[in-house]
DNA sequence: TCTGCATTTGTGAACGTTCACAATAAAAAA
DNA sequence: TTTTTTATTGTGAACGTTCACAAATGCAGA
């Protein structure tokens, strides 16, 4: 079989004649276009079937305005040591999951590009994929989706962007998960387990996120008719060494929490962190739970029980909202979804 | 910032009249063609700079008879109950590592589609991919490697192919690790802990690997001058329920080994299962180590030690070998390459 | 029946590249 | 020099689609 020459396809003429109708009848079909009639289209469909006819991507590209492709930002660092423990990044599997399926349905394609995490490699890696692709959205995940520059670029590019799993920024499409519900599940769980003395790590208050976490607790608490002591309440910002400083104060504490709730899951390892080395025991005298989840959170010792970023339903309605109204929606969209309460080792019953 | 008419963006033509040169000229220094003096070049190159110029690839692929695009065909079954355990697919994170970052070398871009396992499904899905983006070539990972129909679909649209991690054809490039080396490190491994009675199970004799697996062990052994008796090889054929039977004919064996090796990760579990059942303790009674290192591997009890197949690796050559000899390697070119001992805690010094 | 308007269908151009080949410039041979 | 050959540069067409607009058809109201 040589290839020498150009590759022969089924293109949408081939199709027209055989319907007979013309060419633009065809795009007609294919793009749902009005004002065809009922019987046309038949003719076409049937055609299109029975030829295997499939647009090629590229051509309508360069026809139309749109590209029929979405463009999900990862982050590069990996290693093959992460790998053969399992801490592999699987956002990308999925977010891949979540977005091509979703994607296929309305005829898109997802193209992965792995971004580094500094500036300005980062925005020049970013542009280029742009320029090439010219891609009809971008998906940005953590710790892109934080990342202002990026952001600016797509603006002046004129590219519609969403952000996934971040801390809730007022610009963009804003994925998010519904913050407030999931402080409130997280706390009720504890509550069920006979907890009464919970205290709140909180994150910084640069993010939205913050404060509805702090919010859903003090309402599930509230709910509970639990006091808060205002010494449970510790500001926090997201760092290991916040939660540390956090994790002393609260346990110099006269009044001892019986369980913790950490915005983040840095946070919560330094809470074990600093618990092991104060000999207090996971989660027989103190019970932990965290926010995001993480890869690593299935290692730590004991496992943490914690909060997921429904990474995949993220990425569906990424890019779907990318996709359908991309060119509208970007005046600060937010969308909430479901979180999941993933309970692991660091959850118990209180232990008088 | 408007968007009803046309993105413009900047064209090679754009860049000709800054170097001051025809398009044709660009278009070579593009492609690094011959024939280009360097001073054209440099004026060329710098215009490009300048402008921060990149080719468009849906017009290239208009242009010319290349996509500049790798589609990487991945399993489409997963769950979220997977994900919340770190059972993820880390395939696609590893591949999309290993041949993204070889792919932007050349220009290229990989695409990712999740592809059933279940024939028709399987064909119409990649026929579709296929016509669509035109891709220069396909990366086909387990189960899909396997797949006799996919490689034919492809061999009918003369879509240059890769089979990674698959267990050795004849046909299309295939990229396949070093498995005479790894069984004979593997066998090594066991016998540097002073096991003398090392068993093995091998695979199914359909696939090439199988051989080179048995060939390792055995020269293993007889380098170290251990003499193998004929039942410590037993027959298996990649399932569970054959490693189930091997493991019985093994443990019934009055001269019973110490150490198994199985030629996949599914028949080890079948080993551990039945070891288990016989109170037979794992390392301390008996070694294993298996082939493959699929995810589920870090979960079994104890964790296994395994030959992990070196996905990222694999990608990278696979994306290499379809960019620079897509065309011409179609004749069942063989790659290898080295694997990697992971060890867990399957393996241990012999106890008596 | 005819006019006018809305609906449906068709035609030419454009998108940004590469290909095939033509034209020019440079170098070598006469 | 002049001619021939070779290396370099330029021009028109093509790729497969959509867009913008033009043409044809259908259908209502006069």
């Amino acid at each position: 079989m040589q290839n020498n020459s150009r590759k022969k396809s089924i293109t949408i003429k081939d199709v027209a004649s055989a319907a007979g109708v013309s060419y633009q009848t065809v795009s007609r079909v294919i793009n749902n276009a009005p004002n065809v009639t009922a019987n046309v289209q038949k003719k076409v469909r049937r055609a299109i079937d029975d030829l295997g006819y499939v647009p090629n991507i590229a051509a309508r590209r360069m026809g139309g305005n749109r590209s029929y492709l979405i463009l999900a930002i990862n982050d590069r660092a990996r290693t093959l040591d992460n790998w053969s423990v399992g801490r592999g990044n699987d956002w990308v599997d999925q977010m891949l999951y979540g977005g091509m399926m979703e994607s296929e349905q309305h005829g898109y394609r997802m193209v992965f590009e792995l971004v580094d995490t500094q500036q300005p490699e980062a925005s020049k890696q970013l542009a280029t994929a742009v320029s090439s692709l010219r891609p009809d959205g971008v998906i940005l995940t953590p710790p892109h989706s934080e990342n202002q520059d990026l952001a600016d670029l797509l603006d002046a590019n004129n590219t519609p962007f969403a952000r996934i799993g971040s801390m809730g920024k007022s610009d963009g499409i804003n994925i998010i998960m519904d913050d407030y519900a999931a402080a409130f599940a997280a706390t009720k769980h504890l509550i069920e387990f006979g907890h009464r003395k919970i205290a709140f790590v909180s994150g910084s208050p640069d993010y939205l996120a913050s404060s509805s976490r702090l919010n859903g607790y003090r309402d599930a608490m509230a709910d509970a008719h639990n006091a808060i002591s205002a010494q449970w309440e510790q500001p926090g910002d997201f760092s290991f060494i916040s939660g540390i400083s956090a994790a002393r104060a609260l346990f110099d504490l006269d009044d001892k929490p019986t369980a913790i709730i950490a915005s983040n899951d840095e946070m919560a390892f330094a809470i074990l962190h600093e618990a092991a080395k104060r000999n207090i025991s996971v989660p027989d005298q103190l019970s932990v739970i965290s926010f995001d989840d993480t890869p690593g959170v299935r290692f730590s010792v004991p496992p943490l029980t914690a909060i997921r970023q429904p990474i995949a339903e993220m990425a569906k309605s990424a890019a779907h909202e990318l996709i359908t109204n991309g060119e509208t929606a970007k005046a600060g969209t937010q969308i909430l979804l479901p979180f999941k309460l993933i309970i692991r080792q660091t959850t118990g019953p209180v232990t008088d």
